[in-house]
DNA sequence: TTCTTAAATAGGAATCATTATCTTTTAAAT
DNA sequence: ATTTAAAAGATAATGATTCCTATTTAAGAA
């Protein structure tokens, strides 16, 4: 997984550094879809002088080299997600719970729903369903 | 729609004050789903003395009782929805236009597969589709 | 209509997540 | 080992949002 994502790294030009490294795996470790916050505390465990300005420049250039994805919330709060294979999100209408729901009969039948439906003036590149709702337990 | 409103105000046990008419008359009109600065620059047209602050407590409130809507996006600057039927939004890759997307076929589908396919552990409420794009022109 | 009062607003200070700046350090190519 | 552009660290600045408090007002009661 380190591995992978050191690949990453150089294929886009970005050289790999130990920040980097800890702050995707912390993305990755942490589950919940992680705030910077979050993550901050969580590297700081093994990198105690990491700097924040560090972390938040470390995240914006992993979303903008597609190796992080920043989830769309109602929160004035990033938040983010390693997961880069298409799936959905399950939002908590409790709590901040946000998890991952992956579906592939689902993805087949909208994706085949929008085969026949155009939407005018609009071509679509991406669909995500936000689901929300109440965890039990 | 005015009246509408200020019906769902006392609804709420909420007073109906021209600020909160004002602004509340931002977001409808206001298409793309407006920010709370862009309702400040609106509103301030024809109330020059509204207080920041009023605005942003106001929009909450509103939200709280369900009169607004939050839309949910990867920014942290808020946006708002005077559009309380069931519908999706059409989010550009480019800029940062939002647009409603009405579909009932797509609604029942949705709605009809998630009657069988249940998801464990958790009880949906309701399901909104991001569909990310471009439009034309 | 006037009175009463809790709720709402105005204005401005405070907060806090995020950005920007600038200096020092470092990954990695030569 | 050297070189150098990129990255990290430290900290100041920004800007959306929230908080605070005195003043005003909507709306029910008299």
């Amino acid at each position: 997984m380190a591995h992978f994502f050191r690949e990453k790294l150089k294929e886009k030009g970005l050289k790999v550094t130990p920040q980097r490294v800890a702050i995707y795996e912390a993305i990755v470790n942490l589950k919940n879809h992680p705030t910077a916050e979050n993550v901050i505390e969580y590297v700081k465990t093994n990198h105690p002088n990491i700097s924040v300005g560090t972390v938040y420049k470390v995240l914006d250039s992993l979303v903008e080299n597609e190796l992080l994805k920043k989830v769309k919330t109602e929160k004035d709060i990033m938040r983010y997600d390693a997961v880069l294979s298409n799936h959905h999100h399950l939002y908590c209408t409790e709590t901040e719970r946000i998890e991952d729901y992956e579906d592939e009969n689902l993805n087949e039948m909208i994706s085949n729903y929008f085969k026949n439906k155009k939407i005018k003036n609009f071509k679509v590149q991406d669909i995500k369903l936000q689901i929300t709702g109440k965890f039990n337990k």
